[in-house]
DNA sequence: TTTTTAGTTCTTTTCAGGCAGAACTAAAAA
DNA sequence: TTTTTAGTTCTGCCTGAAAAGAACTAAAAA
């Protein structure tokens, strides 16, 4: 594809990049990410991606494959064409969020059984990490009625 | 100390040690936080970490001070005590709940950055992204709120 | 003044993650 | 049947994080 990136949206790959990185993504996973988010085209192939990112194929492919296992992107195929054609999921972030809301839940789960296990000795310690899985219980709760609620 | 670990207790370290490297901290971090969350005294020397551990020095002092840069443990002095006794902040979870839910705004904002860049031309995607951010900022406030009037 | 305490800092080793490049493969096209 | 396409997998390298152990340090105690 001849749909050059502008500086600016590399600049913006790089941004968007770097905070993903800090959110667990590997450096080219987070960008080709970032790109599918950016680019003009919304639906990218392999190559396209790999040119756009300067990235290997090897480097292309682990990407790709790990953001798909992580369900943050998604792709579509034409019919008489054996290209794969990559979006973000960006657009479906309720999904994304329910499934961190609910990853809380094995945390939460840790803690009370951190807590049944607990000394009774320091009851003011064990109040506060009780009121903490009341709470985190309530939130999950509540951010799910957040986003089912939203705009609906 | 002679405060001796149950295997129980051993065995949380683990599980919650294993959850909080998850999280982004390091195996050593994470079992110090899990240590100090699960052990019956509430305060723990360098010593009795590096003891309960069986970690090195550098490792306890590396992983104590990234701990209390994340502002995750803390400790306190004793009159005529050299000694600091270091304690999870867990039960000030607010703050860090806190610090979590503003930590989205950064991401929000390159967000809505690349929104004002995209192309015009795909306005589904860009009415999703949108919605996207506005559900963001909506989730940070609600959040707070929810924070706030806990049990207030 | 010397020694002990309560750590910190430095050095070295080990190990895993991430990437490039090359070799490989299965399906479709020619 | 051979070649091309659209990737995947393998090999090897390089870097950075994590930890051990030893050397070091500042303050207090003896």
């Amino acid at each position: 594809m001849e749909n050059k990136l502008t500086n600016k949206q590399k600049e913006l790959i790089e941004s968007f990049g770097v905070i993903q990185e800090g959110m667990g993504l590997s450096p080219a996973s987070a960008r080709v990410d970032a790109l599918l988010t950016i680019a003009d085209t919304t639906e990218l192939t392999f190559d396209d991606i790999r040119e756009s990112l300067e990235l290997s194929k090897s480097a292309t492919s682990n990407a790709i494959n790990n953001l798909l296992m992580l369900r943050r992107i998604g792709y579509k195929t034409k019919p008489g064409d054996r290209k794969r054609y990559f979006h973000t999921k960006l657009g479906q972030w309720k999904n994304t969020f329910l499934d961190s809301i609910n990853g809380l839940t094995a945390y939460n789960e840790v803690v009370k059984e951190i807590l049944t296990h607990r000394t009774k000795k320091t009851k003011e310690f064990n109040d506060q990490l009780k009121d903490f899985t009341e709470f985190l219980a309530y939130y999950q709760e509540e951010s799910i009625k957040l986003i089912t609620n939203w705009k609906k």
